[in-house]
DNA sequence: TGTATATTTCGTCACATAACGAAATGATAG
DNA sequence: CTATCATTTCGTTATGTGACGAAATATACA
């Protein structure tokens, strides 16, 4: 019972049900995720770590990046179904829509330049 | 979006779980639903407004006594699947087990002498 | 009609959570 | 080795949530 409100905790969040559904298209990095979202770095940090706490989440460390994607072995197989279903639900949202569209544009952009943008110095 | 997120924030309490649990089996009356997670009426009947305002119960009034029962048209076609899903996996859990030993002690008591008991005086 | 009863609403308190900025961490590059 | 960069951790603040008791509401019964 724990688990499954640890889930759905995680998942009653409208920053972290974007993040999932970005991650659909495959892994992305952390300063990605940033400025999808347009959130504080710690905040979008703390966000990731409830999804990976959840099992919904894994991560990889590459040089000084570092890469989230959807996670593969969840807790529970309902928790599989559920989000599942829960990212094919959001499918038709504004939000997402918007979603998609940025998140092209923010991959398309290159990491490096993407970083500068964000953490460099005027 | 909306929608999705109530329906989580609704599913990730663990009285909440437990009213749901114990609906499977039909519609109950609230002093019913108060014997069995045993907390204060009002936080009770604040429980089963969430849930209905995530249109995951329904219910009815017969006389004094309001009753309670699971929905069966749902926000959105996952909405039913979610839930679905939850109560399935709530079998297992010791509580949900619990649960259902003292639901079954709570009906066969008569809801007269159930009531007298809760709010009768001395 | 008035009183008792079942449930809800309201006000309040303690605690959880989301947001931020500052500081710490860990890796790379110079 | 030192500086820089990407990310996380920590401390703080504002808001949300769950619990309760008291008061309001609605129905039944005398």
């Amino acid at each position: 019972m724990r688990d499954l409100m640890e889930l759905f905790k995680a998942l009653a969040d409208e920053s972290r049900l974007r993040l999932l559904f970005a991650l659909k298209g495959g892994e992305l990095c952390v300063c990605q995720l940033i400025a999808l979202v347009e959130l504080a770095p710690s905040t979008v940090s703390k966000h990731l770590s409830i999804l990976r706490s959840a099992r919904l989440l894994d991560s990889r460390k590459e040089g000084r990046w570092m890469y989230y994607r959807l996670s593969e072995e969840f807790r529970s197989p309902s928790a599989g179904k559920i989000l599942g279903l829960t990212l094919k639900d959001l499918e038709g949202t504004k939000r997402i829509a918007q979603d998609r569209k940025r998140l092209k544009q923010i991959t398309d952009e290159g990491m490096d330049h993407l970083c500068r943008r964000l953490f460099g110095k005027p």
